[in-house]
RNA sequence: GGAGACUUAGCUCAGUUGGGAGAGCACCUGCCUUACAAGCAGGGGGUCACAGGUUCGAGCCCUGUAGUCUCCACCA
């Protein structure tokens, strides 16, 4: 017998273990058809937030609604090393404790990002148990596992011998504080306040002076020349000229350029190739050098002479005040542009001449988007219009830099000779080894992350699991990392395994604080999913997060929502109750055979509660099923059938309450077969209260439809319903208690003893034949109610509430007519639309008669 | 500069292929009815941002306008 009342604590105590020591959530029936997600693996830096909460959440329901449908589900569980984030926070770790990384070396420090690695995996997989996910931790990787680093390997080494990964000196993001090359997508350009710098310039020969703009004076150090349009009539007579540089005295040529845009600034602009990707590309087309002038850490170097060792910025204001002391400052005008900070650590990004390791990302891009072309072999987006997203960073993508210059992560596999300076990548480290040094970097970690489907089913062996599981199902993630994770993904199974990596790819959105702001740190809004768990039970938590967004949409936390999906499941929890409890030792259970009229009604239903829940969950409409289901069970199963069934469970009839109870645990074991995949701990705790602890509902099917309905009998009992609430306002109004009894006159229906009965039961009326006392006359969709008063309370009241009806149906009786005497409407719209349309006029004029006609006689 | 999303009840949001708008919360009224007062029953409340168009019919499709937001790219 269930608590009187639910408490999501006792519930849940216990349930994932027994899961898991039972084997559920194993994979491998062989007799059943193979279903397959993989985990986004997340990062191994700290707790999971609330964002991991609901794209599990997400994926667990899937998990268990294919379980359900009996398909063979694995779910892989894994994590990430996160390179550059877990370096990071073990560097943090370590400053705290006065030591530096490179004190310890590139062993002693890696020694210690294991040691954080193994504690805070531990914490996420305690966390992935409080919400239920059902993984298969028996096929649980990791990116820097060996099997992956292996794959890593191979892949880089295909790579390269096929062309497609080269090194070279290129002008990448550096980010200074963490003193790594980024990709461009870890780059984020948020607009700043700043200042445009105007400088004065000398020509050489004397004959004059020019003004060049710029944001980044302290790059000045490392300009090669200035340039200008040709086409520019202002300026272009400067081509040929040479000039002074004021930050060091160095002569520049001044060339032309078309790059330079007409109009802007002075139309005079300095090249500093080494710290300008745009720079660069000009040096490159006039065969310029490319002096770097900071250092890795963002401070200043030799090329700079006085301010050499400065902070980049502390020499921005040094040089500015040189310039001002010497004539060469003009003017600093406040401006608004957009400047690239680092993902991770935040600091604005340094491009840098330097020499990094880039895949060539055109070939890989194109032969996805082909793929995409073809139905066959295309990746499913939902929403659809993800893909779009998807193709376009496809088909304008640059070279991808995968070099890092940190420890935590993959280690490039390359050696250079010694000696030679011969560049060796194979698989194997060269034989010589003693010979030979290898490459310090290490690969960015989306590397791994790319080939993460195929890897964790063991890919490059061609094992069991790859060829049973691969492509998997559904890859379910947030729209934020479609290009980090989602494309890369794609662009490695297509070139590795000639297929995608997954056939749907479920796009969520990003979860909000209760104000629609982004959960951040520095905003301290962040909700920790475990104290909600804490507070609400992890049912709750996921019955929020799988029912309140739109997919692809972001979606606020909410707590009223929250308690409203606490209050549900507790309604759950007491119409179970209902049901066990007027359960006795004698009972036992048998399929609903003997169906009352309420029966067929609440089957009916029922039915198609299934259907609409089925097929949304498969167009992953996850919120659409899960609120049909809540309704089905709040309205339909609560307040109508649980009450209709009262009389039979209260009356003296054994065998009817017998098959009451029939159909009460057949309704409610099919809505917790409905419900396990949202709220997986209560709806087994109340299975196990229906059978047995030694069963699980995680072994049940999904429910099916039942066949034996008889739609007329269900039809009977909607009718009954609209009488039954009429009534209830009809009591309202004339402030009758709805413990008093009334009489009542029916047309349309055929009153049976059962429907009798449960009018009785249900409203305290009785039906009766005929009368002569004062009346109160509605019309429902298919006949008159005649209700029987003492008195007419208030005859003015009734009256105007007539009058108010009658004008609104003849409004409707109009807008109809004129619908059916529209003949393009008859010709044109479906049969059943036509035919609807006149069901309606013919129950909106016998509406308009029976009231009529009352108010005639009230008058 | 390019792409996309959003605008529906007091608030937060649903509304899946076009066929006369829904939920939760809030509000008002009446109820401790033996599953549930975190509940039950009833009720009020919306020119679906604006303007056009397509259609027999538009919250939904098309065009434009306004506002809010996101992503990508980016000029010193």
């Amino acid at each position: 017998m269930l608590e009187s009342k639910y408490v999501a604590k006792q519930v849940e105590e216990g349930k994932y273990q027994e899961w898991l020591d039972r084997g559920y959530f194993e994979c491998g029936d062989m007799s059943k058809k193979p279903y397959c997600i993989v985990i986004p693996p997340p990062n191994v830096t700290g707790k999971l937030h609330l964002g991991h909460a609901m794209d599990n959440t997400i994926q667990d329901l899937l998990a268990r609604y294919n379980r359900l449908k009996g398909y063979d589900v694995l779910w892989v569980p894994g994590m990430d090393h996160a390179g550059i984030a877990t370096q990071a926070k073990v560097d943090e770790r370590l400053k705290k404790q006065g030591i530096s990384r490179y004190d310890l070396g590139r062993e002693g420090f890696l020694e210690k990002a294991w040691e954080w690695k193994h504690e805070y995996s531990d914490f996420i997989r305690s966390q992935w148990a409080k919400l239920g996910n059902s993984t298969d931790y028996r096929k649980e990787r990791f990116t820097l596992d060996e099997g992956l680093s292996s794959a890593v390997t191979k892949v880089f080494v295909t790579y390269y011998k096929e062309g497609l990964i080269y090194r070279g000196k290129r002008v990448i993001n550096w980010d200074p504080e963490a003193r790594t090359a980024l990709s461009n997508i870890e780059v984020i350009h948020k607009d700043v306040e700043a200042y445009m710098y105007y400088i004065r310039y000398n020509l050489e020969d004397g004959s004059g002076t020019f003004e060049v703009a710029t944001t980044r004076p302290e790059t000045m150090f490392g300009d090669v020349c200035i340039v200008v349009n040709p086409n520019d009539e202002k300026v272009n007579h400067l081509i040929g000229k040479k000039a002074i540089n004021p930050a060091n005295g160095k002569v520049l040529p001044i060339i032309g350029d078309e790059y330079i845009e007409i109009g802007f600034g002075t139309g005079i602009m300095k090249c500093t190739p080494a710290h300008d990707p745009n720079d660069y590309q000009i040096a490159i087309r006039h065969g310029l050098d490319m002096p770097v002038c900071m250092n890795e850490n963002g401070t200043m170097n030799e090329l700079c002479g006085e301010f050499n060792g400065l902070d980049r910025f502390v020499c921005r204001e040094k040089l500015l005040e040189k310039y001002k002391n010497e004539g060469a400052f003009v003017k600093a005008e406040k401006i608004t542009h957009s400047v690239g900070h680092s993902e991770r650590t935040g600091v604005m990004i340094e491009p840098y001449l330097s020499n990094q390791w880039f895949v060539k990302m055109k070939p890989l891009a194109d032969a996805v988007l082909k793929a995409q072309e073809d139905p066959d072999t295309r990746i499913n987006f939902y929403p659809k219009r993800f893909e779009k997203t998807f193709s376009q960073w496809l088909e304008n993508i640059e070279d991808w830099c995968i070099s890092r210059q940190r420890w935590w992560g993959h280690r490039i596999p390359v050696w250079y000779h010694n000696e030679t300076g011969e560049v060796y990548c194979e698989c194997e480290p060269p034989k010589d080894i003693e010979n030979w040094h290898q490459d310090e970097d290490v690969l960015d970690t989306w590397f791994s992350s790319a080939l993460w489907p195929f890897t964790v089913l063991g890919w490059p062996e061609d094992t069991e699991d790859y060829r049973r599981y691969f492509p998997t199902s559904c890859m379910v993630t947030g729209y934020d990392i479609i290009f980090f994770w989602v494309a890369r993904m794609a662009f490695s199974a297509r070139h590795f395994c000639n297929d995608v990596p997954f056939k749907d790819c479920l796009i969520h959105g990003l979860i909000r604080d209760e104000k629609g702001r982004k959960m951040s740190k520095s905003l301290g809004n962040g909700i920790d999913p475990i104290d909600l768990i804490d507070r609400y039970g992890a049912d709750a938590l996921r019955l929020f997060l799988s029912t309140n967004s739109t997919p692809g949409l972001d979606m606020n936390y909410s707590t009223e929502k929250m308690e409203s999906g606490w209050n549900f499941i507790n309604k759950l929890w007491n119409a179970s109750r209902y049901v066990l409890m007027n359960r006795d030792d004698s009972y036992e259970y048998h399929r609903p055979e003997h169906l009352s009229d309420t029966d067929h009604w609440i089957l009916n239903r029922l039915n198609q509660v299934i259907d609409s829940v089925t097929s949304n969950l498969d167009k992953y409409e996850l919120a659409i099923a899960g609120n049909e289901i809540i309704s089905f069970v709040w309205n339909d199963f609560c307040s109508m059938f649980i009450e209709f069934t009262k009389s039979a469970l209260n009356g003296e009839d054994r065998e009817l309450k017998k098959h009451t109870l029939d159909t009460l645990i057949y309704v409610l074991e099919a809505v917790l077969k409905l419900l396990h995949p949202f709220i997986p701990f209560v709806t087994e705790e109340i299975y196990q209260n229906i059978h047995s602890r030694s069963v699980s509902i995680m072994k049940e099917s999904w429910p099916e439809i039942f066949s034996k309905v008889d739609k007329n009998k269900a039809e009977a009992i909607d009718k009954l319903i609209e009488i039954i609430v009429q009534s209830r306002t009809i009591r309202m109004e004339n402030n009758i208690k709805p413990s008093k009894e009334l009489h009542i006159m029916v047309e349309g229906l055929d009153a049976n003893d059962s429907i009798r009965q449960i009018l009785y039961r249900m409203t305290k009326l009785n039906i009766i034949d005929s009368t002569d006392e004062e009346t109160i006359v509605r019309p429902t969709t298919y006949g008159k109610v005649t209700y029987i008063m003492d008195e007419i309370v208030d005859k003015k009241a009734e009256l105007e509430k007539i009058e108010k009806e009658l004008t609104r149906l003849e409004a409707e009786i109009d807008r109809s007519k004129k619908m059916l005497g529209n003949e393009r409407f008859v010709s044109k719209a479906p049969a059943e639309k036509v035919e609807e349309e006149r069901k309606k006029l013919i129950s909106y004029r016998n509406s308009y008669e029976t009231l009529l006609e009352k108010k005639k006689e009230l008058n």
